[in-house]
DNA sequence: CGCTGCCTTGATCTTCTTCAAAACGTGTGG
DNA sequence: CCACACGTTTTGAAGAAGATCAAGGCAGCG
């Protein structure tokens, strides 16, 4: 049943390059903070910027430290967590090109609430909390900008709470691999492919379950046709019958 | 062992000469957003604002319905929700003086995604998502503070999130009470009160459980002596150690 | 005084976790 | 190219936590 080859996500590859300066500006300009700003101002944004790159798995920031700076990601994927004391770790969101974390107060003095880690080869671009407030100030469309980002990013965080506390683990996962495939899908051959490794493990820390729960919903899952997966992958094969599971209005 | 009285909750009497002019002022001026500006710029701030009043239990605002305003709370206390198609819902804040609600979006065209409802008596100050967006930019600084508030809520959603997937119920409630206690707790000859009508019900929903799990898990903190409490009503008796039960760093 | 909500308590049942072990896939080094 | 070793995934069985169903109690209010 499962495809006989290896994992049908691509391996990110970055090349030293891609964090070049041309680069830098296109991506800067894509944001959708600074996609008000002309192509001189963008120059200006971006000397504020520092850039810098991650292999897998290396921490970008960790839980607690002096929040200083706002971080985009200009290549690869990022991961952010929590810790628990028990160890049970939980996956907060993953980030794609052109997202942003680190801390968007502009007050600094604060820390780090969660934990980044770099998923892929990952390169960051980023500003100073001090930076940022200038930035912002200097372009007032730009806090405009930020501030529906923001927006948006508490709704998803407020639909979480909500998946969390009213639905089964089998309607979580649902819903969470819909979340992931609309971030990240990629139509092929396989279906809706979720392009990031992606083990059990993984999905069982943003559902808040555990892996061998998380083994049997998706085992189920694939047995009635919703998903294809295997080692670190997962693609969806019915979009319609798996968001119906998942109980999201 | 429960009071012999009724609710030691006050019920928050508001007359209607609360929402006046002076009164405005003051409330606006304390809010974080304009802590910035003079008395002559939270004038101007005033003219865009429109006051409202509810009774308990009446609805500001249903999911779903064209997301226009931003609104502040000037007296009273109200609560947002969500609703599930099971039919339940959860509970997501709770908010008070100074607190604000509603829409942050400045583009409009956006949707409420949760319901506002009266929890007293509430008389709350609203500005249009188009008048908020001119405040904006009239005054750069309201945007950083406003961004500052939004990324502590951003914070408090994701401890939330932490909060329900690795934590039980005990946990959840224990937690859930020490955040509403930090809000609107009052000292008073029973412990820290809670100043807010406070069901099982209430509490239920959110920490995601039902009533039934909720009031055996309250039986056992009042018998251990971690809390008093009665119809509607909660008083913290002993902080430490439901801080430490509630299992949060 | 009796009605209407809230709150409590018990018994049963479902869901999920936990512990344990085996199977599988992938990349590695012989 | 094969075989081994490691990390991931699967599966099973026992147990715990919480949901659900069903009554009954208690407070406040007309």
């Amino acid at each position: 049943m499962t495809p006989s080859r290896k994992s049908p996500v691509e391996p990110e590859t970055i090349e030293p390059h891609m964090c070049a300066l041309d680069l830098r500006l296109e991506i800067l300009g894509k944001l959708p903070f600074f996609t008000s700003l002309s192509s001189n101002e963008i120059h200006q944004v971006n000397q504020s910027f520092v850039e810098r790159g991650y292999q897998p798995d290396e921490a970008i920031y960790y839980t607690g430290e002096q929040a200083e700076r706002l971080y985009v990601v200009a290549a690869g994927k990022v991961k952010l967590l929590r810790h628990t004391i028990s160890g049970k770790d939980i996956l907060l969101d993953v980030l794609k090109l052109g997202d942003f974390f680190g801390t968007l107060s502009t007050l600094g003095g604060e820390n780090y609430s969660e934990t980044a880690v770099a998923l892929t080869t990952v390169c960051t671009l980023s500003v100073s909390a001090a930076g940022f407030r200038h930035l912002l100030e200097k372009f007032p469309s730009v806090a405009v900008a930020v501030l529906d980002t923001m927006s948006s990013r508490l709704l998803e965080a407020q639909d979480m709470v909500h998946q969390l506390s009213a639905h089964t683990v089998e309607q979580r996962i649902a819903f969470t691999l819909l979340k992931l495939a609309e971030k990240l899908g990629e139509e092929n051959d396989l279906g809706l492919l979720i392009q990031m490794p992606l083990s059990r493990d993984d999905l069982a820390m943003m559902v808040g379950t555990t892996t061998e729960s998380t083994s049997r919903v998706m085992s189920q899952l694939q047995k009635d046709g919703l998903i294809r997966s295997g080692r670190q992958w997962v693609a969806i094969t019915d979009l319609d019958r798996l968001r119906s599971l998942s109980g999201y209005e």
